[in-house]
DNA sequence: GGCAAACCATACGCATAAGTATGGTCTCTG
DNA sequence: CAGAGACCATACTTATGCGTATGGTTTGCC
């Protein structure tokens, strides 16, 4: 049903065809609006809701403003776009992938492995929390809690705990996977290495997944 | 142990006498450096970093921009003073307090608790916390998460967990912590009810402090 | 090759919020 | 009770960033 490298955000991994002069201006033709969502998913994750600007957009994509709002009507809809293309294309697939394992505890596993693998692939998620006080993103990070927290859920209950144990427990590693986001990404707590990283993962799991 | 009255911010009680009308306009007399400090922390827990804006608390204390500048010479400098404040009131607090209880588990236990107790006295954490890409506030929470996490940490050894073991379950209860706020306060998950928050923080304990 | 539509540049308007300049009023003290 | 210093109001200036107006250039297409 699905093709295996979707998990990571293209605009994480640069797969795009980094053509001509990446770093700054890159006058590649015309631009579409997906051009747009594109670029504003990388600012999105490399600072933040705030830096996803029109002018400074327009920038480093070597065009003007006079170019962006031909392709939207508004900053919030350029914001709007890009959080649902990857709401869709990251969000819905972490799910569904995991929740195709049909053994609980390994279910749990390997969701908590496929979350360390590629921290890189949080960062939008770690910006949208930051800024979950904008109109625009509580909803999404909402719904998107909702649903995690409800995987998490379940997977515990089938693991064997009462339901009101499974609940907290899903809530526990749900707030400890998003603190370890805030405190990690672009501020804060001593960074981790590789190998400390894994060891701590391993902790994790060992310690909120019952064997 | 119901010492419980000094953890909580005075702003965020509303300690400080309610003489003249608080709800907006209250002119009582001249105000001091200190008003200004604490009004600020108010919004600062209420709304956030952003919130803190001269005129807009010019308004809710009932004067203008002219005073403040007399008082401050930037509005930075009273976002330095109002988080100094609050850190060295409320953080060294928790620590020292916590700090005494000599039986590790016991005083893990009592974090746990202390932190639960009123959700209110984190509010301002939880707003640098989402903060934390502001200048000023970045070497703040980064200071914090180093004493709270190295407080957990000499906790956990003291427990008798292996030196790694007992960081790795310190970085876990920690982020599960400030994960918490961040998903909770203003914003997100369904809001708990007293007892089942009760029981959350029970279930926490049980899970991260060894019997 | 020429005309629409798509795409973009330039030059504005406008709102917000910080900070400045200047002069007023209160209050304490000699 | 008078003057000095503390406190505050009013009226600016300035910077940022969104959005608009308008016209220019490119591209697909007949």
């Amino acid at each position: 049903m699905e093709t295996g490298a979707l998990l990571i955000p293209a605009t994480l991994l640069q797969t795009r065809p980094m053509n001509e002069a990446e770093s700054k201006q890159e006058p590649r033709g015309r631009l579409s609006a997906t051009d747009w969502e594109l670029a504003a998913l990388d600012v999105l994750a490399a600072n933040g809701v705030a830096a996803v600007a029109v002018e400074s957009l327009a920038r480093t994509l070597g065009v003007t403003k006079g170019s962006f709002y031909w392709h939207f009507p508004t900053r919030e809809a350029l914001l709007k776009a890009a959080i649902d293309r990857w709401e869709q294309r990251d969000e819905d697939q972490v799910i569904s992938r995991v929740e195709r394992i049909a053994e609980p505890r390994e279910r749990l596993r390997e969701l908590f492995h496929r979350v360390s693998r590629e921290v890189q692939s949080h960062l939008v998620y770690a910006a949208l929390l930051q800024a979950s006080d904008n109109a625009l993103v509580q909803p999404v990070i909402e719904r998107i809690s909702k649903r995690r927290l409800a995987l998490l859920t379940e997977a515990y209950a089938e693991a064997g705990f009462e339901p009101l144990a499974a609940k907290h427990r899903a809530r526990l590693a749900y707030t400890a996977y998003s603190g370890f986001l805030q405190l990690n990404q672009r501020h804060g707590m001593p960074r981790m290495d590789q190998e400390e990283y894994a060891a701590y993962v391993d902790h994790v799991i060992a310690t909120l997944v019952p064997a």
